[in-house]
DNA sequence: ATACTATATTCCGTTTAAGGAATATAGTTC
DNA sequence: GAACTATATTCCTTAAACGGAATATAGTAT
């Protein structure tokens, strides 16, 4: 995995706030939405985007699309999501984030494949 | 230092390679040119990019303008930088810039401020 | 002042990315 | 198969970045 695409793929906000709650566990697109409150284009976006780069990985599951992170990145990968972890432990936004994630946590599981579910 | 401003320089290859052999040390944009072997337009536009977003400093010396890193980077700085020098160990490019600037080092010791100094 | 060196900036064309609106696709449920 | 849900893709506009050629600037040396 070439190293500048990693950094390619860090450079936009909604993308790290995407692999930062990623590092929780597989989510779907839905639970996406709601975490970080975006619409749901661009979400799928930057998903795609960081699948064709092999940053994430999907499957389907029915309706939903359940995406995580790889199973065993190549070592640049894991270094730098490491990192990412790391750098972004008292940030505001990234924090608001895994509190969503928690919050909603019991909801996703009453209706969704990956452990998660969506709302209404 | 915002985060994703950092991912932002870390995404072109030129700088990469750049803030990589300047961990070893502050350089001149004419050693730059023969380290990484680009032309200088390239190589002072972006260390202008990364000056412009605190990555590098510089000051002048006569004629020459010495680049580094800064002294006291903020944390997630730090944390990319090392980062990046653990990534690019085994990486064939950046050793050959390692070993390059190595090799130059007595001809630049001789003509320049920083420690260092242009060729011919 | 002139010539010279090192570096920065401007101008240009090309590529890439981002966001949103609208639409398409795939799967589910009845 | 019709209605519905979740997600992906297309189209469009705008902005940013890259590289190189040419030119400008700042400092040095004579």
């Amino acid at each position: 995995m070439k190293l500048v695409k990693i950094y390619e793929c860090l450079c936009d906000e909604t993308r790290l706030r995407v692999l930062h709650v990623l590092a929780q566990g597989p989510l779907c697109v839905c639970h996406f939405q709601q975490i970080l409150r975006a619409p749901q284009v661009k979400i799928s976006k930057h998903l795609a985007y960081l699948r064709s780069r092999g940053l994430v990985v999907c499957e389907r599951s029915g309706n939903w699309m359940v995406y995580a992170l790889p199973a065993k990145p190549p070592r640049e990968l894991r270094a730098n999501l490491a990192c990412l972890q790391d750098c972004t432990r008292e940030n505001p936004v990234f924090r608001r984030d895994l509190a969503r994630r928690r919050k909603f946590a019991p909801k996703f599981a009453r209706t969704s494949p990956c452990g998660c579910a969506p709302a209404a």
